[in-house]
DNA sequence: GCAAAAGTGTTGTAGTTACACCCATGC
DNA sequence: GCATGGGTGTAACTACAACACTTTTGC
């Protein structure tokens, strides 16, 4: 098999997986990718995309594979959460697995793919109950979520190419679960300098027409501060 | 062995270790604790301290575990950093690691012990070159405990019960490796009301002399936004 | 009395909040 | 002409940095 000098610690090998928490956004909602497991325990029942790390992978590989598999995505932002390993957490066995969140854009492709394997895009306030300890990992992949949020302007793979500044606020709206005053979050984000104006507008929300905008190509080591550096 | 309805996956299993980053505080100097690594490959290199991670425990318990049979002690701080998997890290063979920090106090009877066990205590400057990738994962550690310490006033565990608010502000000076204002810093930590004034002045340091203090009995759910809100 | 750390006070400013107000246009 | 979201302006407030100043006491 896999040959190490660890060899005679074989006993102490352990199943390892990886758990993906999918965000997307849609119609003005940030949305979770929940679906139905396909092995025993709980087979049927809802939980979050995962699957075995194998042992010429990274974890980050691992939860690239699965979520190509599932969505057909190459390009997709992945940030590692956190590592459970309670032995009891998973009935059918002690299980450790490393947590990820993804965020994907809603509208692309990916949607028939993603059907086959009966899975499903919910809200945050409509998700069901997740198998094993799931809705933590749900819990801990939004706060680590925000935290980045509040570091960089996140959005560049949840939106489409070009969006209006009022839709950019509803995501932030979504993901603090709060109401960002529009003139003030308009006057910051614009400070930034990370977004470029397009000339076309986007009629289809006011009479007036709101411009569209697109981010700059991503400047290395840019906010190494939080954005908002007051309570937000 | 281990019962598990995944046996049919055993080729799946992996190795999995925990490492962890032991900061103490000591002579106004953040210390960090290596050591000697005991098995190959690289037996002798310096290394951080890890173990395997048993199949009915948490990665938090084989922390803990390492850690007391290093240094005697119970009660110490942990915090999750990251996990890594890279294959190749380890040459030894593909091992996932589990990243820890534990903040210590080193004037306890630990020290015995940890000399048993050829470790020893570099200060940040000092810090000799590590075998695989566990510099990187001291980089790491000294982010998240930054992170940390903004968010909390950090010192529970790495000071003596009694203190000074300059000593405090010195480990602080440490942690982010920037000098902090004297006046301002006094204001601020006692602004937080966490801290509680005693009657005894240390004398050591000073003429005039300067009140101890120590920390009050810790509030659940104190401090959810960062103290310092603008650049620390 | 003076050096040196402890501790207090003061001023200026950046980043933010709250909210008033104008703009453009489809109906 | 007016309702609606888009977009700008401004006053008040807060947390903080910078730094001057006072206190205490051993020498």
């Amino acid at each position: 098999m896999n040959m190490s000098i660890y060899d005679q610690y074989q006993e102490n090998k352990r199943f390892v997986s990886v758990d993906c928490v999918i965000f997307g956004y849609e119609q003005e909602k940030l949305k979770l990718l929940v679906f139905q497991r396909a092995i025993e325990p709980a087979k049927g029942e809802w939980s979050l995309l995962g699957g075995w790390v194998n042992a010429n992978e990274t974890t980050e590989d691992a939860a690239r594979r699965v979520l190509h598999k599932l969505t057909g995505l190459e390009d997709v932002y992945l940030e590692q959460v956190h590592t459970f390993s309670d032995p009891k957490r998973d009935p059918g066995g002690s299980v450790i697995t490393v947590e990820y969140y993804a965020l994907i854009n809603i509208d692309e492709k990916a949607s028939n793919l993603i059907e086959d394997y009966g899975a499903k895009w919910h809200t945050l306030e409509e998700l069901p109950s997740l198998i094993f300890d799931h809705n933590v990992l749900v819990e801990k992949a939004l706060e680590k979520l925000r935290l980045r949020s509040s570091y960089e302007i996140i959005g560049r793979k949840l939106l489409p190419k070009k969006f209006t500044i009022t839709r950019l606020r509803n995501l932030y709206d979504q993901i603090f679960q709060r109401k960002f005053d529009p003139g003030n979050f308009r006057k910051k984000i614009l400070s930034l300098k990370v977004l470029e104006r397009l000339e076309e507008k986007d009629m289809s929300e006011s009479k007036k027409g709101a411009f569209y905008f697109k981010f700059k190509p991503k400047n290395e080591s840019e906010f190494t501060d939080p954005i908002f550096k007051r309570s937000i």
